[in-house]
DNA sequence: AATGGTATACTGGTATACAATATTGATTGA
DNA sequence: TCAATCAATATTGTATACCAGTATACCATT
């Protein structure tokens, strides 16, 4: 009988310095410090963190996979911006996803996780029209998360937390009014109730028309593009000499 | 064994030799010349294909980032390989993306991309029973990347992608039988004619029943576990030199 | 014989150096 | 006045060198 204790590590013990980096970059994108459209120069992001180029290479590329980051070779990287046909896409698969996740919740839940839901929700009144956009984009997202932990599939879990990440920097930028606020609560409570209930066709129903209705007022904030160009704002080339 | 992969380098490597190398090992895994839980060690690969540690290093955060490798910080990289568990979950997440795949593809479908989805079925069977496991299964999820691709969502194309792309390491390990081979030309057949049809209901009802009885099948094949260790068969380290 | 200690060589992690490419602002010609 | 050109330099891409961590075989001890 032995590996008991190795159920207990969870991720891997030592730490790589491009983990890191990419924990900061990551927290900075969700959190709109870096906004979409905004170029990462490797030198300075380098040093900036107090590293050599080497882990923030490799930070770029994790980012990548995650899809907040853009790379082009030869071009410096750049904060992933969403398109209006990307939100359209996103908050789509985000309704199968969830309302899915919902309804295996609801079937399978067990009660820990379940208590996280609505602990969530809990989080999500307290906050109130107080926070910030991003305060409220994060603990909005921070249920539905919740819900697809509660879903019970690792897998299931890993795919909705990239798309939600794609997400929240989006929905990052607009602060929801307070009828919109209150209404959104209202909709949690009424899946965390099906969840609780384990009514999984309920859950999947409302989840599913809750991100409909959330997708309408993404849709209604979108900002213009940004300019393009990857230089530094250069003093000023010398001027090319006469040879002779 | 060495030289197998720098045979995959076809023409000149991407712009970033980084992409080209990601690329060859991808084709590798995918195909199962290297196979789950296999060790990726970085001077190996550098040196047989041509390159230096740091692309080589770039293309596995790359896979990694695909789910093909598994990296672990001062360990050597390893092939991803799925538990029980894992082909569990992969499978009813496939279940839920590609039977909506399969719907949109039905309602809103271009003639073109359903013909990729004609020309896909059409390979499979001309294939017949000659191919290996590994061209069994590509054809297999050839026709399904294809239903994707004919939902017209490009994010819902790439999370099924990373999805197949799992579940080809598995795939390719086994061959249908005769008549499990049939049986499944006539469901992806099925799935074709209400596509063609314009039939979502079906379609998705169809590619979902599929779906299920191919788990089945993947359930049965499951092999043993890898080996651990990660040194190169080491030559003897020199015995401790007595001082003095 | 089994266990633990230790030296050593191999592996991955990071920094740095150098080559290739792209950007930019001034210059120049129409 | 405006577009095309050009060269300087910032920026990314790759290679290499060095450092630190880890694994394995041998040895001492029990």
């Amino acid at each position: 009988m032995p590996g008991l204790l190795a159920d207990l590590i969870s991720g891997p013990m030592a730490v790589r310095t491009s983990e890191g980096i990419a924990h900061v970059l990551r927290k900075a994108i969700l959190a709109g410090i870096l906004s979409p459209g905004q170029q990462l120069r490797e030198r300075r992001l380098a040093e900036e963190l107090r590293v050599s180029r080497t882990p923030i290479r490799e930070a770029l590329f994790t980012l990548r996979g995650e899809g907040l980051v853009d790379l082009t070779p030869n071009q410096c990287a750049r904060v992933s911006h969403v398109t209006q046909s990307d939100i359209k896409q996103i908050y789509a698969l985000r309704r199968l996803l969830e309302s899915h996740s919902a309804r295996l919740a609801a079937e399978n839940g067990d009660r820990v996780k379940i208590d996280r839901v609505a602990d969530a929700l809990a989080a999500q009144q307290r906050l109130g029209k107080a926070g910030t956009a991003q305060d409220q984009a994060q603990a909005d997202l921070a249920f539905h998360e919740a819900v697809a932990a509660a879903a019970g599939s690792q897998l299931l879990l890993t795919v909705e937390r990239q798309v939600l990440a794609v997400t929240i920097t989006h929905r990052s930028r607009y602060k929801y009014s307070n009828p919109q606020l209150k209404r959104g609560w209202r909709q949690h409570g009424e899946v965390l109730k099906a969840i609780e209930a384990g009514d999984g066709g309920s859950a999947e129903t409302l989840m599913a028309e809750h991100i409909a209705e959330s997708s309408e007022i993404a849709f209604k904030h979108f900002g213009a593009d940004r300019p393009r160009g990857c230089r530094e704002s250069v003093g000023s080339p010398k001027r090319p000499e006469v040879r002779g």
